[in-house]
DNA sequence: TTGGTAGTCATACAGGTGTACTATAACAGC
DNA sequence: GCTGTTATAGTACACCTGTATGACTACCAA
């Protein structure tokens, strides 16, 4: 056998190269050469570990997807466990307040054009963004029915309100229009409306 | 003097190649040669006429941005001119339902990385932006000031929850996720609770 | 009618793009 | 140590990019 490298590892380190292109110029500086350059190997092995740019791309999202998993996680694990408490916390998360959020919204908002391009050609190509956003709604739902919720609160559409409430925040931060601390009292004055004290 | 042409619109109809381009197949397809080919000219007319590229995405940005506010004109003549009226007649007119309106919010996402990745370097470079963000947070703020808004409404909270729910939801029904008649409820539930009916 | 300028076109150029190809170095098993 | 596979590097290719330049045309004022 001949010699063996951690191949999830070398792809994390070109990804995370192609996210730190991104940040610093946008996505069509991240070409292959200078993904090659800024990890310091050679262009071949970039092609070698994607096969295409569409692969390095589609891995770079996927990778993207997984660290803003993760930062929910800790977002979470910092909770008192409340429904109100998680669901802040799982919206508060989608907000770039650090280099690593920061990069993951740059990184959602500029491969979703060519996503959306893509989708009118073929809708199929969209099923995985239509479960991506119908697992979030449900989340949020299931986190509002734990309660308590004020008389004649409407989950279901307060779900749908939070839903898109998150994101629309998130790109106002990362343009700098918005501080994550109005944003998230933003966040925190609806949840009042909603939950029982 | 020698032959005259209309400036203003033979520009529009470059920008408009720019538009359909980009709804085809994203905004990296729209080079100098397809903007020619897609509006028929030659290829040195759209350097004529813009200089550079840069040039051209920024009047392109320009132009989309004038017909919005022309599509929220119509939006808003046909309300009874109530504050509430006028307020959903707002923020519905960033929902992405037809071509024109979609291509207004493609255009504003795919021309929106590099705009922040612009910011980061240059600072400056975002006052726009902010100002733009502003004036739509005072609209929304004036409309609802016009009220009758329940007791203990806080207006300056809801226009900001409003100012970032409106375009978050116009990217659900942009992606496909949500359909226009779902996001329109959920903008006339909130404003249910906001104003006295 | 004529001169001069605004407009238009075709083409050239230097540089960058993704990808294909070939050759070499490193290592695990025998 | 040898062998065969994996990994890496270097380079070449065809194509496309934005831009610069020079020639040609259409028009209006004189």
């Amino acid at each position: 056998m001949p010699k063996k490298v951690d191949h999830d590892a070398r792809r994390r380190e070109l990804t995370d190269a192609v996210c730190q292109l991104t940040l610093r110029g946008g996505l069509e500086t991240a070409t292959f050469r200078q993904v090659a350059t800024e990890a310091g190997v050679s262009v071949n092995q970039v092609q070698y570990y994607f096969g295409s740019k569409q692969g390095l791309l589609a891995a770079t999202q996927e990778h993207v997807g997984e660290r803003s998993i993760e930062r929910l996680m800790t977002w979470i694990e910092a909770t008192d466990g409340s429904g109100r408490a998680v669901l802040g916390a799982f919206l508060k998360s989608f907000a770039p307040i650090d280099e690593d959020s920061r990069m993951a919204m740059l990184m959602y908002v500029a491969l979703y054009t060519e996503g959306v391009v893509a989708a009118m050609g073929d809708p199929s190509a969209n099923e995985t963004r239509k479960t991506e956003a119908q697992m979030m709604h449900d989340t949020v739902l299931e986190q509002l029915n734990r309660g308590p919720l004020i008389d004649g609160i409407d989950a279901e559409a307060e779900a749908t309100l939070l839903t898109a409430l998150a994101p629309g925040l998130g790109l106002y931060i990362l343009d700098g229009t918005m501080s994550a601390e109005a944003a998230f009292e933003t966040i925190d004055h609806h949840l009042d409306r909603l939950f029982v004290v």
